[in-house]
DNA sequence: CTGTTAGCGCATTCAG
DNA sequence: CTGAATGCGCTAACAG
């Protein structure tokens, strides 16, 4: 059953194409006798449009492109499923792609998803460069950036306010009466990384204490990495009472280490992680964490998105929004 | 910077559209000398095929249909990894759909990937219907259904062998001594929790252990229900010492439950999951599962694919492929 | 209200 | 080795 086109619908009904066409797109300028025969033949033929022909003729092909560092991570996969139903909702199919955290595939990424006439592109970027992502900019393709922004560029993007999270995770911390806390950080070239180490920096400030280079650890975002890591620091004798993770992702990896080391949660030691992805709670001792908007991050990217793509954006300036994080407070502090 | 053409290429190097095509594609039948001055101007200029026409007048769209039940949950996240991973490595794009276990999404969802004109399909089918399915089959589009398959129809699949992981997972119980063992099943229209629990009859049975209908129980893969559900349980005096659950996503809920009712893993209750999700291990309480291959099954199931895209299939039969479960012990038995 | 014409960007005959 | 012509399936401008 090789496909039908419109011209063997207008055949069967005996009009033309065009005809077809606009029966099909509820177009003005077609009787509704007409009509009413043309949909008919559709239906019980088994017609399916050409999507592909109707993107090359209209420019425009309802597909976003999404470019997310790990699906397998559920904190991305939380943000995934906020595009996936909003772009559904609105019309939209996403084509998704990963990066791994590797600048390479990014930017591959990013060129065939140019080549398949994307109309817009939603992007964690791995911020190793930014030269390709200036690129989807000079060609005037929407764009929204995720989780992360850039200073050097200025796109739409919807983030997090990372600088609030560090420092209400590590004012809390402070409060608790720790003064020694090790900060497991993520990669400085990844802006929620650097930002919730200033808000880091912040509380530690304002609380008079001084902060110490070497309680700074990690620059990675790999679990395994992170607990490998986590037990050679326990036999440094750095003398913390409390951890803050970049992310409940590499808590889970410290508090492996930690527990296999003999160190009792949050007893010999407190620790907080961000994201507040779903397992947090779920913990045999719950993890007091940053909670972040994951789903609605991806849903406001989106909606942004195909905003300016059908061009009912407002005003010229890019579009960023920022959302306010919460600590929740559980039983690993 | 609106794009430029095969056309535009072809004025600027002062040959005709066909010979730009031809070097573009290493084609034969151009001097290398023409070949290298078109290469250069495309290089320069900046020009990006258009990846849309082409799959229009090829009829290919080097684009797969990817279905899934929900990203979000980690299991079919570790999918999704691998099938990304496996479709980018042989130069295909993944257009992805959530169904959220609903058929009409799924229905839908289907419909528009075929007017996209993907090439083929991969699916984790709801199974509460099999007729769009059919319908896909019809059209003879490339269609290989993972983790799930129908006895009604013919597909090619690639699926866990849950008969066999339900029965270690139950066999292990037993010897551990346990024989009121209860089973938190998936929704019976799903095949692999209806044959996990086969697997759990017939481990009952070689055993002698008489199968009792209210020591199953669930029949929903929602977390947030099972954890309601576990509470009600742990009040009925069911008599259970151990616990099998359909996804190790539901043993967290189940854990939860049974923590809160001041019961003791494994000491009061054994927890034994399915899928091996990589939380598992990084519990405090590291869960004993029925280990699955995830990122390999949507691996395998992405090749198996292609290949019958490419035409590379052997033989008219459906490709079917049952990868064996392992059975992981950890500290929840 | 309807049909004819043109063309989106590309790959592929077929002629030279 | 190269180019002109054709059409993939569709929508839009224009003419009736």
């Amino acid at each position: 059953m090789s496909d039908l086109t419109l011209r063997d619908i207008a055949k069967k009904a005996g009009v033309s194409i065009t005809t077809v066409s606009r029966a099909l797109n509820n177009k003005p300028d077609v009787s509704s006798k007409t009509k009413d025969k043309i949909l008919s033949i559709v239906k019980k033929s088994g017609y399916t449009p050409n999507l592909l022909a109707k993107s090359l003729r209209c420019q425009k092909s309802k597909t976003i492109g999404v470019v997310l560092a790990d699906i397998s991570n559920p904190f991305f996969a939380a943000i995934a499923k906020g595009i996936e139903d909003t772009a559904h909702k609105r019309g939209y199919s996403i084509i998704l792609v990963n990066t791994d955290e590797e600048y390479e595939k990014e930017k591959e990424a990013l060129r065939v998803l140019v080549e398949k006439r994307v109309d817009g592109f939603l992007i964690t970027p791995v911020q190793k460069e930014y030269k390709d992502i200036l690129r989807i900019k000079e060609r005037r393709i929407p764009l929204v950036l995720l989780a992360r922004h850039f200073d050097a560029i200025e796109t739409n993007s919807v983030v997090n306010d990372d600088e609030l999270g560090g420092f209400l995770a590590t004012e809390y911390l402070i409060q608790k009466g720790h003064k020694r806390i090790l900060y497991i950080s993520g990669p400085l070239y990844n802006s929620s990384a650097l930002e919730r180490l200033n808000g880091y920096k912040r509380a530690l400030k304002e609380h008079q204490i001084q902060f110490e280079e070497k309680l700074v650890r990690g620059y990675t975002a790999k679990m395994g990495k992170v607990y490998t890591l986590m037990k050679e620091i326990v036999k440094e004798k750095l003398n913390f009472t409390a951890i803050f993770t970049f992310s409940d992702f590499l808590a889970l990896g410290v508090m492996k280490a930690i527990r296999e080391e003999k160190l009792k949660i949050p007893d010999d030691v407190a620790v907080v992680g961000y994201d507040d992805i779903e397992f947090a709670s779920f913990l045999e001792t719950p993890l007091t964490t940053v909670h972040m908007r994951k789903y609605r991050l991806g849903m406001e990217g989106t909606n942004i998105l195909i905003d300016e793509i059908e061009g009912k954006k407002v005003g010229e300036k890019p579009n960023t929004l920022t959302i306010k994080p919460e600590l929740i407070v559980r039983k690993s502090t």
